[in-house]
RNA sequence: GGCCCGUUCGUCUAGUGGUUAGGACUCCAGGUUUUCAUCCUGGCAACAGGAGUUCGAUUCUCCUACGGGCUACCA
């Protein structure tokens, strides 16, 4: 059987970085092995799922690149499913009504200091309940779970996981107003969507053996289970939004594209027993191995993720990079010429960490300098540069075949001719022309830039000193 | 408190009953570069602690410590 495996978000916020992990390791598992991905939207708390973080995080997703293969699944339309379900366990008697209030159930707590629900209602007679039923009294419905034996499952990644059956009390799986609870719908609908592996984060490692008693109670098999452990931020603390921007989206508005942050994230707690580290999705599905992904917390390291995002970046095609570039600022470079924007990639991206990083380094491609680092205007700016300006603008002038490499002959001769180091020329122009100290080869940036503007930026910064 | 899970350089990790404990990121130094970045070379840096098993444990077992998760009429 071809496994079936699904991300199953609640939507309260939007896609983050853990979801995303959890929803490749999903993907690739069910793509290795030639199976199905789904996306399940876990919407029963109406309190806080929003419309909108649905949206969203579809939209992650989608842009991510890890795309489902059948319907959205919404649990909000799976009411009467559960509601039989429950039915049919309530007949079965496999789980019973209890007519404790919270209030009655906190008071027993105090007073046996136990947290484990007693199961006060678990034996009670068909007469005592008729008569909490007819009273209109709200009852709860919990699950008749077994008083001894253990609950063991072989987890994917962490092996052999058992746990006493007298750990589990007779757990709630309907609410006084019932509905159900995320134990019991999750369960009905893996059965449901015939989902063959389970891959969630390792915080739902405690709720397995709870969910397996569910599907037993059905008589029905468990899934597989994988748990992956969980991402933490600098401080080892669980990532959150207290770490700063921890969402797919805020990745992508700062350039990073899907791609690095895939490979990015699947690297966290796991490596493909090579030394391999840049891999595209397609790489990803095929050499994933979710059995060796690490059972201990990833700490998310920012300063990796960049160097990866630089690695893809400086492997990419041009012509890639200026699609995605637009994707994201429809208007870059459009005054220009494809090729002209195409050369400006070539040159920059090898120093770029994301696509914004790149846009912003080359701002001064497209427009004059709009101000002059005043640190390198300070280490730059001689006495003499005007006068070595004004020579270089001179002899610009008189270049018909401007090329990067006729330029740096001829500059080079003018320096050698009167004893200049490079420095001394090509400092100030370097600041003129791009308003800093940084930057590719400034004879590519002539080049691109085009007579014209190398002289009309030089004469301005003639006229600012 | 109880239960479950985890612990190799700062971070991500490889690894074996006997290794100079390997790689990557970061950082530092040098080289390349007119500059910066890239790139290349080199360097710093780790088996949580204690018992036990063993000729020998980072590796196997147990304990402790530390960290995390769950313990809800949240998901």
């Amino acid at each position: 059987m071809k496994p079936r495996l699904r991300f199953a978000p609640s939507p309260t916020g939007q896609l983050h970085l853990g979801g995303a992990r959890t929803a490749l390791s999903n993907y690739l598992y069910a793509k290795k092995n030639g199976g199905q991905f789904l996306v399940r939207i876990e919407d029963t708390d109406l309190e806080r799922s929003k419309k909108e973080h649905i949206d969203q995080i579809c939209d992650s997703l989608q842009w991510l690149g890890l795309n489902w293969d059948e319907e959205l699944v919404y649990q909000s339309k799976r009411g009467e499913s559960y509601n039989n379900s429950l039915e049919d366990l309530l007949s079965s008697g496999k789980a019973y009504r209890c007519f404790a209030s919270k209030e009655e159930l906190e008071q027993i707590r105090k007073e046996t200091g136990s947290y484990h629900y007693s199961g006060l209602w678990r034996n009670k007679s068909d007469n005592d309940i008729n008569a909490e039923l007819e009273k209109k009294t709200p009852f709860t419905i919990r699950l008749r779970s077994p008083n001894n034996g253990h609950t063991v499952f072989n987890d994917m990644i962490y092996g052999n996981i058992s746990i006493s059956n007298s750990e589990i009390d007779d757990f709630i799986i309907a609410r006084s107003d019932g509905s159900p609870v995320y134990n019991f719908t999750n369960v009905i609908d893996d059965q449901n969507m015939n989902i063959t592996h389970v891959v969630r984060g390792e915080d739902h490692i405690s709720n397995t053996p709870k969910q397996i008693l569910i599907y037993k109670a059905f008589s029905w098999e468990p899934p597989i289970f994988a748990h992956l452990p969980m991402i933490l931020g600098e401080d080892k603390k669980r990532l959150s939004k207290r770490h700063g921007a921890t969402g797919v989206q805020s990745y992508r508005d700062e350039g990073f594209q899907p791609e690095s942050l895939l490979n990015y994230l699947a690297l966290l707690g796991w490596n493909p027993g090579t030394e391999e580290e840049i891999m595209g999705l397609d790489q990803l599905v095929s050499k994933f191995d979710i059995s060796k992904v690490q059972k201990k917390a990833a700490v998310f390291d920012q300063k990796k993720l960049n160097w990866i995002s630089s690695q893809h970046l400086a492997l990419q095609n041009d012509q890639d990079i200026l699609d995605r570039i637009r994707l994201i600022s429809t208007e870059w470079g459009i005054k220009e010429d494809n090729s002209f924007c195409l050369c400006v990639i070539n040159i920059m991206k090898t120093r770029s960490r994301s696509l914004v990083d790149l846009i912003e380094q080359a701002g001064y491609f497209f427009n004059d300098p709009s101000s002059f680092n005043e640190n390198d205007v300070q280490k730059t700016w001689k006495e003499d540069s005007q006068v070595i300006l004004e020579e270089v603008i001179q002899m610009l002038g008189n270049i018909d075949d401007w090329t990067a490499n006729e330029l740096g002959l001829i500059l080079k001769k003018y320096m050698e001719n009167n004893g200049y180091g490079f420095g001394k020329v090509m400092k100030p122009v370097r600041l003129g022309l791009c308003g800093n100290l940084q930057g590719p080869s400034l004879f590519d940036i002539m080049e691109l830039l085009g007579k014209e503007v190398v002289i009309s930026r030089l004469n301005y910064i003639i006229k600012e000193f």
